[in-house]
DNA sequence: TGAATCATGTAACCGGTTACATGATTTT
DNA sequence: AAAATCATGTAACCGGTTACATGATTCA
């Protein structure tokens, strides 16, 4: 089977939480809002918004304003498409292609100082991450009110710093049964 | 810059520790002994052990016992390339594109059904996944010295199975408060 | 010997990235 | 008016998947 084409479903639903947005305010939700699940540069959103209105899921508005800006919205067409996408269930888990793991596996020796190395940068880049996360969880969900409006986004922000936690815990523990 | 080349250095690895494989054995490791960290097909590896072979990365031989087999062997600049490639520090972090997380994104109303169907079927999948991977963990390090002899694959099989629990925990946990 | 599969290789296609390009708008 | 950047779009390239192809070997 052919790859699944998800790009277009997650516009969908950009486009649908924000009616009348512009393919570069798109671009800049893969930057902010979505960034830390999923990514698209503008080069693969615009084509792609070309075909969702030709196949009539989304509609395009000019405005007197802006020449050059187009606004989108989602129309019922394409609303049930994205519901759609939404029921059907996930079949089948990502693989995690982390350069992290894949160095690890090629060191045998549990001697080799490039364990620790690996380790020790690997924490790093996992603290900086949660920082981050963290960072996110505040500015994007600041009271209770916001999270129960987008209780989606809360819970896999929430779910990402966990595996961060989880994944630093165990590094930590890792690091110290090496010594 | 351009997406990092990692297939080659992959293979590096393998034949380093697989002196005299075949095309095919390569193959085959990446669907059982890597198939859990990375993934490739064929028709990948084959052009690139052909690349490879050009770079003197590897040297291949032939046999009389079969005419279209050839074994390949790792030269001492593929080794000095591998020692590099694991030497370098990992730069950032892998971004998780699962559609799991994605569709909980566009989710908003914690009411919505669709959040518990889809965290009990994400449960369901990584309950086969953590029981592959402890079937794993038994089959490839049965003793202590097997553990010994690939430390680093033995720590990542170990990660990655607490990352597994890791998650089952939370999905559970959420499951709980969303009643 | 015919069938199955083994082992290698090629071709077409697809999603995604980087770089290039170009008018419109805003800023100085 | 010139410079910066905004907003959109295209082109070249690259890694990876699927499908196609073919001779060698093994099995029935």
């Amino acid at each position: 089977m052919p790859k699944r084409r998800i790009l277009p479903f997650i516009i969908l639903g950009i486009i649908k939480s924000h009616p009348q947005i512009t393919g570069r305010e798109i671009t800049d939700e893969f930057n902010t809002e979505i960034g830390d699940f999923w990514k698209a540069s503008h080069s693969q959103i615009y084509p792609e918004l070309r075909r969702m209105v030709d196949d009539q899921w989304v509609a395009a508005a000019t405005s007197s304003k802006n020449a050059k800006e187009k606004y989108y919205s989602i129309t019922t067409t394409g609303q049930q498409i994205l519901d759609e996408w939404l029921s059907q269930a996930v079949k089948e888990l990502p693989i995690h292609q982390d350069l992290f793991s894949l160095k690890l596996f090629f060191i045998n020796d549990p001697k080799d100082p490039r364990i620790h190395e690996l380790i020790t940068n690997q924490i790093a880049l996992l603290k900086q991450q949660l920082a981050h996360l963290k960072q996110r969880q505040q500015t994007v969900f600041p009271d209770k009110k916001t999270i129960q409006k987008h209780y989606g986004h809360y819970l896999i922000l929430k779910r990402a710093i966990s595996r961060t936690e989880g994944q630093l815990a165990w590094l930590n523990q890792t690091l110290e049964t090496l010594n």
